[in-house]
DNA sequence: TATTGGTGGATACACCGTACGGTAGCGGGC
DNA sequence: GCCCGCTACCGTACGGTGTATCCACCAATA
């Protein structure tokens, strides 16, 4: 068994996602592998190339939902692709929008978006795709992220009540209780027993029809 | 000059403007205040909570936008104010959306969007608002990261044709040229003229309009 | 004057990415 | 058959990082 771009590949991701990408050196990555540190330099030139490896071995995964029937299905598909991805691999969160994305299986997952965006209604010219996919990639980066982010807040602090009152509790309640923050208060109060694939699916329809719906310019 | 959260978090502000975040580290701030490395531990836990002040610093110039007169005026305001904050601070966009952001300017930040957006049409309850403040917010980080993004590698690649063809070119028209992705080769190709902040406008003009215009379920 | 408390500094540790020099094995030319 | 050159592999070393710990000094008090 070799050594090989996709073995070295597979073991950093293993290791990001028990580890995340804090946790993750070359020199870990070679003691998993059984191999000096340097030799990973025979097959990757620098860590930054090694993260363009992983990132692209998670587009792969991304792209395999293929095509549906209608853009909208295959748009929503890609989406919530993404977004399972990235929940499974948290570290994925982290270089989401951060850095171009230009790996074969990252273009792919690009054309299959920007194509099937093309065929929305309201999208008439190249100008009109390029926003689209814009506001379609903001919206999925932003909220995967955000959720990734709220998850290991949650699993640092401990989901139960206590736990959290006693972690980000007196911070956070005290702030709450100076009277300054009281929409914030109500929505921390009130509104945390929504469901997260609910919402983002939510949001996405409501992204997408105003795409659809937007009046010719 | 006894030294102080606020100095420290100046210095450490303008460092990373100038080198990034990675080439920000704790000895260099030091150095920079003419003092020993170990000083910064008694103003500051870690270097996390030194980035969470550098943060709020930036938010607290995004919350100096204030209230203005109807809650779209002011969301535009809010949202164009964090992202000329981002692109200032290139370093903030690393990290928007990768932290929860909860330091007191942060959350002033987070009660204007939030208090202005319960004001809009189609946002009837709290849950309205959660998810509305979600999809704003998402969108916001998605953008202002893929712009500091494509600012970054265009710098890093040289603005003009030449330089570019030099540096992606090879792998990137040799990507395009396999013909596996039409579109976005067109979108390459023809789409590159469009003005960010525009498009920023544009974009942020159909969230708005979806959020506002959605049906009542 | 002796003691104590706090303040600033230096040193040290474990770890990181990676540049570099060396070595062992192997295929090809004479 | 013998030797040479080349390639694949490897260990060591350097400069840097965040941070824990210990130490020297100095001011104020008993």
């Amino acid at each position: 068994m070799p050594l090989s771009r996709e073995k070295i590949a597979a073991t950093a991701i293993r290791l990001a996602d028990e580890h995340g990408l804090d946790g993750l050196s070359l020199r870990k990555i070679a003691k998993e592998l059984g191999v000096g540190p340097m030799r990973l330099y025979d097959y990757v030139i620098n860590k930054s190339e090694l993260l363009d490896l992983m990132v692209d071995v998670v587009y792969a995964r991304i792209a395999e939902v293929g095509q549906r029937s209608g853009w909208r299905d295959t748009v929503l598909a890609i989406a919530h692709a993404t977004r399972d991805a990235a929940l499974d691999h948290e570290w994925f969160s982290d270089v989401l929008g951060g850095r171009p994305h230009l790996g074969p299986h990252a273009l792919a997952v690009g054309e299959a978006t920007a194509a099937a965006l093309s065929a929305a209604p309201g999208v008439r010219d190249i100008d009109d795709l390029q926003r689209a996919v814009g506001a379609l990639n903001a919206f999925i980066v932003g909220s995967v992220r955000r959720e990734v982010t709220e998850r290991r807040t949650a699993r640092a602090t401990g989901t139960d009540e206590a736990a959290f009152q006693a972690s980000l509790g007196p911070y956070l309640t005290r702030m709450l209780k100076t009277g300054r923050y009281p929409t914030v208060a109500r929505l921390v109060i009130d509104g945390a027993h929504l469901n997260a694939e609910e919402t983002f699916n939510h949001n996405l329809t409501t992204i997408l029809d105003g795409i659809t719906s937007r009046p010719a310019t």
